[in-house]
DNA sequence: TACGAATATTCGCAACGACGAATATAGATC
DNA sequence: GATCTATATTCGTCGTTGCGAATATTCGTA
């Protein structure tokens, strides 16, 4: 993986939050447009966008997408996620994407139940 | 600081090695042209790109532009800084770069001499 | 097999970045 | 003050990026 394009990952506010939302484990799609409030197409463009760089990788689950970080992700990539929380640790808005995220996760237990079925706080 | 702006100077390659050599002491544009090996306009072009963000500091000594990391730099930077040195110990670009910056610093001991005069080592 | 839900892709556009070429500036020296 | 040296800035161009709007895809279900 490169370097370069690690970085070139980091420098997006909306990709970052997404990065550091997935050290927290895997996401869908649309918990992403929840907590971070912006449209669907916007996510699902950044999320292409780190796809394409290996920085994520997705599993689909019937209609639904699931992100996730790399299972083994090599060195550079593991040394900036953590330098990333480090960096936001103290961070408003970052705090906040994590508290949006607890809310969610307290909701449904899907994330926790390996992800055998579709996350019932999807359907709407 | 910003945490983004961090990552933008981050991700082109000639502004990397340039940070990556700062951590090692301060250095005149000369230097920077002959160790990266990139025309002068495009090593001030980067320079500027950094100053203007606040991840370099320079101060004139007669001719020559001394260039170095903020002597207090900000938790995100210095943290970033050494996530960087991580991440390129192995790099062999990044190697020659260090070969070639202590080549020069032996040449001429002027950075040691704490900037009192110009470099000589500059003068051609 | 038609439809709805979740998500992806394409398109057009404005902004930005990288680069080389040319030019400008600032200080030292004669 | 003319000139030289080290460095900075400007300019034009080209590729990339971010974004919203529109459209397409994929799967489950009736």
């Amino acid at each position: 993986m490169d370097l370069i394009e690690i970085y070139q990952c980091l420098c997006d506010a909306t990709r970052l939050r997404i990065l550091h939302l997935l050290t927290r484990g895997p996401l869908c799609v649309c918990h992403f447009q929840d907590i971070l409030n912006v449209p669907q197409t916007k996510v699902s463009q950044h999320l292409s966008y780190l796809r394409k760089r290996g920085l994520v990788e997705v599993t689909r689950h019937a209609n639904w997408m699931i992100y996730r970080l790399p299972a083994h992700p090599p060195r550079e990539l593991e040394a900036n996620l953590k330098c990333l929380q480090d960096c936001t640790a103290e961070d408003k808005r970052f705090r906040a994407d994590l508290k949006k995220l607890a809310k969610i996760q307290s909701g449904c237990g899907w994330i926790a139940a390996a992800l055998k079925d579709a996350p019932a706080c999807c359907q709407s």
